[in-house]
DNA sequence: CAGTGAGCGAGCTTCCGCTTGACTT
């Protein structure tokens, strides 16, 4: 048996240090932290200094017996979780839920998994930080203590299930702001001068720095042009440089492979995760941009034989992030030889990109020769100037060139292109020149990268809670991730060829977002509402300030029981009299009255969602009954116009007879349908349903039904809903509201009643994981 | 899956941060 017992956080971590340490230790795994509290209010004693409550979570028990039964037979423990204040956290946990004795325990901590970093840390053991634990605990009282009195708020006066806390909420408004930006923003035009000069391989652009608001201005400037000589000015040439950027952490991960791979930040850690327990990389939660020396070295020689000499340039990076703890390195590869990998498309292009980046950042920086000319005008007094840019020295940019989040805007003309040779006062000739109307574009909605990309700057949220962050927020239904079509727009372009002026009318598309962040209707009334009564919350410096009280208590300068008094008190009082005070929130908006008959039009959000409501509320007096309608998916109570309010009120409409029943045409949440005798049947697309015919709507019931027909297997006597159907993964057994997986090796055909209700009891049984999860959503 | 919108009341929901798996669709 061995003599040591050295518990991590990450089972992948213990085996890479098993194999660094010999027989003499058994490394184990917490799994992340064994303890948590309570979920029942009695959590907190809040009358008694906020004394906790702790439990084993079901899910964690096995992994507590195991480490006790370990512990107890080893002569020593070392707890080696990271070193922060979570991580420390779990080593006290640890401490007392194994039932650990001082005289036998150890805490050591390491920033990097490497052999000489885990055996310095060994030698150099110490106990454990109990300031650093009460900064945890805080930090958990105090988040609890947010969500559990705040949500609950939400149930009584929004909707019940709601949920709200210091980080979920904070993001949420930061969305729901920027998309109030984006609607309130007013566009405007200008035209932009762009000239050609000389002709084929010569030729090049050039471009006016002002822009003109009127097209008249624009059309003087072209006119003048026609008649005027083209001289270049000046010539200016001088070097630029340009720097690598640092390696990746999860918030500089998740942004790149969002912006050049298109994932989502939850694929970008499950890929990386895959990675990780492949031993290919690092850490991938971390927020550090420091890598070990034995990193550096590594690098080093792989630039070197890869790319010779003058490629490599060491540099050491330092953080900016406001409340980092870099317990690890920055995500790297674990081998910088290894320039490829073995794996799936995902993860072959995830390594690649986390190779590159990790490479670069160790490589010299790329020298240009930035050229400007400005070229003068006979007739006018601006300047037209043209740029170029000559690479000089690639450096870094030969394996990496990270992207930005402004990549779709479009290149702009005369940047970074090749001049040809100029010498100053050349005479030019213009071969065309354009006025093309240009407009100033709204604030950018976010992306889920983007949006991790600003908590982050903001010090919200960490590594491990960014992907489910926003998985949150999305699944309480505050913000989705959307495509929208975006708009014609028309737009001028005047143009001067060969001494004459030619005006045209182009088409373009604009505000067309795909995978973006948009707030739901309950999302704006929910952030209101918390901004409403409990601005300090979700101000965005909340966490900032209560993350300074958190850095004094680990070091020992606050009591941390102090700190949550005096943050709580007023908080609770503040909860109290908005559950006494506060209305309903319901994002009521009055849009105006129905043209014809003069009722009061309304939108606001009810039990099932945003609605329209033609009319008041019934009274004894006025029993007459109001008109609903709900907003259709893209609607939102803060923009709809009273158009396309009255618009919804045309359907559902009645579109003839079939076999003595009514057919009607309405549309849903999966688009528009046709309902006949309780049954549905979807509208292809390209179907107006206002103008959906009574012979189309019974050809499309008639194909429905034959496609059903040929999905039947077979049916039974005993129980019309049970079912033996084809699906779109084979045969399967419908029992009622249950699907059924028929096991292999069973002919479907000769399956009896009999058989698939034992079948259907036995699913039904053991409920599928993904199915709870969804009736939770729900 | 797709309609609904008053009001009552049962019982439930909910936070953030540290870890993986076991699941689909």
């Amino acid at each position: 048996m061995a003599k040591n017992l050295l518990i991590v956080e990450s089972p992948a971590k213990a085996k890479t240090i098993e194999g660094y340490l010999g027989k003499d230790f058994t490394v184990k795994s917490s799994y992340g932290h064994i303890r948590d509290l309570v979920k029942s209010e009695d959590a907190i004693d809040i009358a008694h200094n906020f004394e906790q409550k702790y439990e084993v979570p079901a899910d964690k028990k096995q992994i507590v017996s195991d480490l006790k039964k370990l512990a107890k037979e080893a002569d020593m423990v070392w707890l080696a979780s990271d070193e922060d204040r979570e991580g420390e956290a779990i080593s006290w946990h640890l401490y007392e839920t194994l039932g650990l004795k001082e005289s036998n325990t150890k805490r050591i901590v390491f920033h990097e998994i490497t052999k000489p970093a885990i055996l310095r840390a060994i030698e150099n053991p110490r106990k454990i930080d109990y300031n650093l634990v009460n900064a945890q605990q805080a930090r958990r009282v105090l988040d609890r203590l947010v969500g559990f009195e705040l949500s609950p708020v939400l149930w009584k006066k929004v909707k019940p299930s709601l949920s709200a806390g210091r980080v979920q909420s904070v993001a949420v408004r930061l969305i729901v702001d920027r998309e109030r930006e984006v609607n309130k923003f007013k566009s405007e035009a200008a035209f932009k001068i762009v000239a050609l000069f000389g002709k084929a391989k010569e030729a090049f652009k050039a471009e006016l720095p002002e822009r003109f608001a009127q097209q008249d201005d624009a059309e003087k400037f072209l006119l003048d042009c026609v008649t005027a000589d083209f001289d270049i000015n000046s010539l200016e040439t001088r070097p630029a440089k340009r720097s690598p950027a640092a390696p990746f952490t999860t918030s500089t991960l998740q942004q790149e492979a969002s912006r050049k791979l298109g994932y989502s930040v939850s694929r970008t850690m499950q890929v990386a995760q895959k990675l990780y327990e492949s031993g290919l990389i690092t850490y991938m939660r971390t927020d550090s941009v420091n890598l070990s020396d034995t990193a550096l070295n590594a690098a080093a020689d792989e630039i070197v034989s890869a790319y010779g000499n003058k490629y490599h340039q060491q540099r050491k990076y330092k953080t900016k992030s406001a409340g980092a703890q870099e317990a690890h390195e920055a995500i790297r590869p674990t081998y910088f030889n290894q320039h490829s990998i073995d794996g799936d498309g995902s993860e072959k292009r995830l390594y690649d990109l986390i190779w590159k980046r990790a490479i670069a950042s160790q490589m010299s920086e790329a020298q240009f020769e930035k050229t400007t000319a400005k070229i003068g005008i006979s007739t006018r007094k601006e300047e037209l100037v043209a740029n170029g840019e000559v690479m000089k020295f690639d450096g870094f940019l030969k394996v990496y060139l990270e992207s930005s989040d402004e990549d779709d805007e479009p290149q702009q003309d005369g940047e970074n292109s090749m001049l040809p040779p100029l010498t100053k006062g050349q005479r030019l000739a213009l071969q065309e020149m354009s006025a093309t109307e240009r407009f100033s574009r709204p604030p950018a909605r976010y992306t889920e990268a983007s949006l991790v990309k600003k908590l982050e700057e903001l010090g919200i949220g960490r590594p491990s809670t960014y992907a489910p962050t926003i998985s949150t927020i999305q699944n309480r239904g505050y913000v989705v991730k959307e495509e929208r079509e975006g708009k014609q727009r028309a737009f001028r372009v005047l143009t001067l060829k060969s001494g004459n002026i030619t005006k045209e009318e182009k088409i373009e598309n604009t505000g067309a977002e795909k995978g973006k962040l948009f707030p739901t209707d309950i999302g704006a009334v929910v952030n209101d509402f918390l901004v409403l009564y409990f601005k300090g919350i979700v101000d965005f410096n909340f966490t900032a300030s209560v993350e300074k009280q958190f850095d004094e208590i680990a070091q020992g300068l606050k009591e941390w029981t102090d700190m949550i008094r005096k943050f709580y008190d007023p908080f609770h009082k503040d909860v109290e009299s908005t559950i006494q005070t506060a209305d309903k929130a319901t994002g009521e908006r009055e849009l105006g009255v129905h043209p014809v008959s003069g009722k009061k039009i309304s939108v606001r959000i009810g039990r099932y969602g945003p609605f329209v409501q033609v009319g008041e509320n019934a009274t004894d007096a006025e029993p007459e009954k109001p008109l609903y309608a709900s907003l259709r998916s893209g609607q939102s109570i803060e923009t709809i116009s009273i158009e396309d309010a009255l618009e919804l009120f045309k359907l559902p409409k009645k579109v003839g007879l079939f076999e003595e029943k009514d057919m009607t045409v309405a549309i849903g949440k999966f688009g528009p349908y046709i309902r006949h005798n309780s049954a549905f049947y979807s509208l292809p697309k390209g179907i107006d349903p206002l103008d959906v015919t009574e012979e189309q709507a019974i050809e499309l019931i008639l194909e429905k039904r034959k496609k059903d027909a040929e999905k039947l297997i077979k049916a039974f006597d005993e129980d019309p809903t049970v079912k033996i159907l084809n699906g779109r993964w084979g045969p399967y057994i419908e029992f009622g509201k249950l699907n059924v997986k028929i096991p292999k090796g069973k002919e479907p055909l000769e399956l009896t009643f009999e058989e698939c209700k034992a079948l259907a009891a036995i699913a039904e049984k053991e409920p599928k994981k993904g199915a709870k999860k969804f009736a939770k959503k729900k």
